[in-house]
DNA sequence: TAGGCCATCTGGTCCT
DNA sequence: AGGACCAGATGGCCTA
């Protein structure tokens, strides 16, 4: 099951049901069909039956209205959190090669091919800095420490990551089951 | 229709 | 105190 391109969706707010119905902010437009309307009602109330459980009203009508402005504000800003993230997300899409340009990466798709494509880069430098080592000028001796001083931390941490000359099959190999869809 | 992926809401905790 | 961050819960959309 992949991962497609499709428009941003947007849940209707729990508010409305509640206490609070009728409070939006204004960057909050009306969300989706009377079908959904509908359909967001009754999971609701599906919810409050068996779901997850909610805290009560803090006062006779409802929730306190400044609390409510504050729990909007903070939903606003989770959501522009997640936003950035997003970009970020797709900022990082950009820059991994990958097979199939018209099938958007997942988000654990795109940080596994990230991760291996680092340490495929990785072990393509070293092997081609290693004809220069080693004490000579050049950044291979360092970049071999440091690539060490990684293997050992990983294995401290119980790790098991592949040798250096692993990384690019695994990415390939990666790139291919994803390309195949598996 | 089931399962994968995602957006959003929410309350708790951490940080400044 | 207020914002950032996190994780759980939930429902919508899409594909096999």
């Amino acid at each position: 099951m992949k991962t497609k391109n499709r428009p941003p969706r947007r849940r209707l707010p729990l508010q409305d049901t509640e206490a609070t119905a009728g409070e939006r902010t204004p960057d909050r437009p009306q969300q989706g069909s009377g079908l959904e309307l509908a359909k967001g009602l009754r999971s609701r109330a599906a919810r409050a039956e068996g779901g997850r459980r909610r805290p009560g009203p803090s006062g006779p009508g409802g929730r306190r209205e400044s609390s409510v402005q504050r729990r909007l504000e903070s939903n606003e800003r989770e959501r522009q959190r997640m936003h950035k993230l997003n970009n970020a997300f797709q900022a990082l899409r950009e820059v991994i090669p990958h097979v199939r340009a018209d099938k958007k990466l997942s988000k654990i798709e795109t940080l596994t091919l990230a991760k291996n494509y680092i340490k495929s880069l990785t072990s393509t430098i070293l092997t081609m800095s290693s004809g220069r080592l080693p004490g000579l000028d050049g950044p291979g001796p360092k970049l071999y420490q440091h690539y060490q001083q990684q293997q050992v931390a990983g294995g401290a941490l119980g790790a098991t990551e592949p040798q250096p000359e692993g990384h690019l099959q695994r990415y390939s190999t990666q790139i291919h089951s994803f390309r195949e869809g598996s």
